[in-house]
DNA sequence: GTCTATACCGTGATAGAC
DNA sequence: GTCTATCACGGTATAGAC
């Protein structure tokens, strides 16, 4: 915050190396000899920092879960007709998806092993209600199809956006090409999100 | 196979125990010794049965990845137009999840850690690229939306369909009603397949 | 085919010097 | 704030008796 260079570490900066590898191998799949071997610190000094490797998670399901509850207090999930509140939530999550990328990566590969992923598995759930919930509202108008049960919907929605974090590689900052196997969005940058909105509320097929 | 009741193991019915308790788990976060609890033998026992831990791993997504490349070899997948090759595929990779559920939740969680995780993503990138030039093909003949990538709309479709994986549960076999907390899918048995097809070609939007 | 006992190593975490 | 050294534990895997 201060200094320009941070050359030591904070929570805040080992969170991000943490992630990335947590991400890369697993966060059981990750010990903390990869943790001090990422960071370029000893084991030890990781123990300066955070209580161990669960508090790291913690901090991370917690960064993400709160970008994903914030969308639901926005004007545009509060107002007007129930689908364009959905499609607004659902614009606004791919959005989150984007730019909280690892953190919400990990967050969706969370199994409940421990007492911090059973809580971060909690509260998903109870996102996925609410949204659930705007969606049966847009079905009760009439704007959605009404031959399919709204939570089914609800789970393949949230199936097909979630699925960004399995591919979807930020731009890098510099302009080069990203070519790192999982090419990037390829879509111009926001453009992605109003695709997928397209897609999940339109369908595939070519319009009638 | 030839007796009746299997009360010694082989490796095959030890595969059965070893995918439930992967999949509840993670793969990385399981034990011998939660495996040796779960089938109420020793660790020792299970080394009489199969080499390790990675043996399980690797039987388990290999049957996964049969059952789903198998599904490109099934006249649907061959003969008549693309979109409904495309439609075809579709439905009968989200049959495949359903028939094959542990394995194929194994197989799409799998990291890359070790070499056998490395060629079960190696062969899903595969499969996925078959999907992928299918759907190009139907794009080609006008019947998928030109405005998306198909490489992205593969991407966004298989995303839904495999989100099977985290909330489909099958039926009981005795007809009881399954309150496991991810209930069944409360569409009657294989109309599951056709609404995902539905949704995926025809959108959540009332049709016009 | 299953067991007990054990080898051996990597794990998460701590102590204490600098 | 970082290090080296160390601990107790649990991990995979093996040996050999029954």
């Amino acid at each position: 915050m201060t200094t320009a260079k941070r050359d030591t570490y904070t929570p805040e900066t080992l969170l991000t190396v943490a992630v990335r590898v947590f991400n890369d191998r697993g966060y059981d799949g990750t010990s903390m000899e990869h943790l001090s071997r990422a960071a370029g610190i000893s084991k030890s000094s990781i123990y300066h920092h955070v209580s161990g490797k669960e508090e790291l998670l913690r901090r991370a399901v917690s960064r993400a879960l709160d970008g994903l509850f914030g969308i639901l207090d926005e004007p545009g999930a509060v107002r007007g007709q129930a689908i364009e509140r959905v499609e607004y939530v659902t614009r606004r999550t791919v959005e989150v998806l984007m730019a909280e990328l690892p953190y919400v990566t990990l967050l969706l590969r969370v199994r409940g092993n421990t007492k911090a992923e059973r809580w971060a598995l909690e509260r998903r759930r109870e996102f996925d209600q609410r949204v659930a919930d705007l969606l049966k509202a847009a079905a009760a108008d009439g704007d959605l199809r009404a031959d399919v049960d709204m939570r089914l919907a609800t789970r393949l929605l949230f199936g097909m956006v979630n699925s960004l974090v399995e591919w979807y590689r930020p731009p890098s900052a510099d302009g080069t090409a990203d070519e790192s196997g999982h090419p990037d969005g390829s879509d111009g940058g926001d453009q992605l999100a109003e695709t997928v909105v397209r897609l999940a509320f339109d369908g595939l097929r070519t319009s009638r």
